[in-house]
DNA sequence: AATCTACATTATAATAATTCTAAACTGTTG
DNA sequence: CAACAGTTTAGAATTATTATAATGTAGATT
């Protein structure tokens, strides 16, 4: 991504003002070599840390929130109490490693295309996510009856 | 499953004892004919209006990791504030309707196996998940630059 | 059958993530 | 620059989950 990028523009072409602490935000968050996964609380740390500001949390959640619904972040799925964004919103797939909390990417030659043959009728598929979770240790599992 | 299952023999065997409310959520959870989806606060209203009986809260919590540890019941992940349980403990996947939070099992045909390619050094794979997202209207997804 | 003991259950408190609220603030439009 | 609608904010409220500590109980031992 191009330096200085002018976020202003970009969220006001989204209908979002372009508030100090959004633009704040976008610096945190798209400017950047790679993409990345972060929580709602790891994000607020790096506000604090790198950019040397306090944004008030309702507001880091407003604004994640407005970012997701406008298609610029992702949720992803994991088996948590707490909620994993990903800057990266192209189509792509995670490990979890459940020994160390660790969400990684899947390279797009990692996992081959997931071939879905039924619909729901009348429904359009939004997304197909792909969670492999690995640990060190294998639990097996037993049907009950 | 056929009816009048020793759950008390069952449990025994798995190393838990069988206590009145493990065989009451065992009778809820597992003495039927199909598997099913549910929250702990959906298990929590189903023992009160299916038993007519009471167990406090934090043992149905206790008791549904206890399953769940034990290979009897699985986690779901979605972007959601509250777990899902699965008693479907083999290996499927599911579609999620976005519009009414319904979530629906995958029949075997649905889904082409998931073909992982790579693998982390020194781990397993202890689950693939695929889950489709479904909805009526399609949000569609930009990146940002 | 009474007793013992480790494991379970319970009500309640504590914690944690997230959302709500209502007042103060700030881009934008005219 | 005045006005207004959209934002931010601190703190309260809500919700899901886990911890605590006292009480209860299944199963073994006498």
């Amino acid at each position: 991504m191009a330096k200085n990028c002018n976020f202003i523009e970009k969220l006001r072409e989204l209908g979002l003002r372009p508030t100090k602490q959004r633009v704040k935000m976008c610096e945190v968050l798209f400017n950047r070599e790679k993409t990345f996964h972060f929580t709602i609380n790891d994000l607020v740390k790096m506000i604090s840390e790198e950019m040397n500001e306090k944004i008030s949390l309702a507001t880091v959640y407003n604004t994640v929130h407005a970012f997701e619904k406008k298609g610029y972040l992702k949720e992803i799925s994991i088996n948590s109490d707490k909620s994993y964004f990903d800057t990266n919103t192209s189509v792509h797939h995670h490990f979890y490693d459940e020994d160390t909390n660790e969400l990684i990417d899947c390279d797009e030659n990692d996992i081959d295309p997931v071939n879905i043959k039924k619909n729901i009728t009348g429904k359009k598929i939004n997304s197909v996510e792909v969670l492999v979770k690995v640990a060190s240790d294998n639990q097996n599992q037993k049907k009950f009856n």
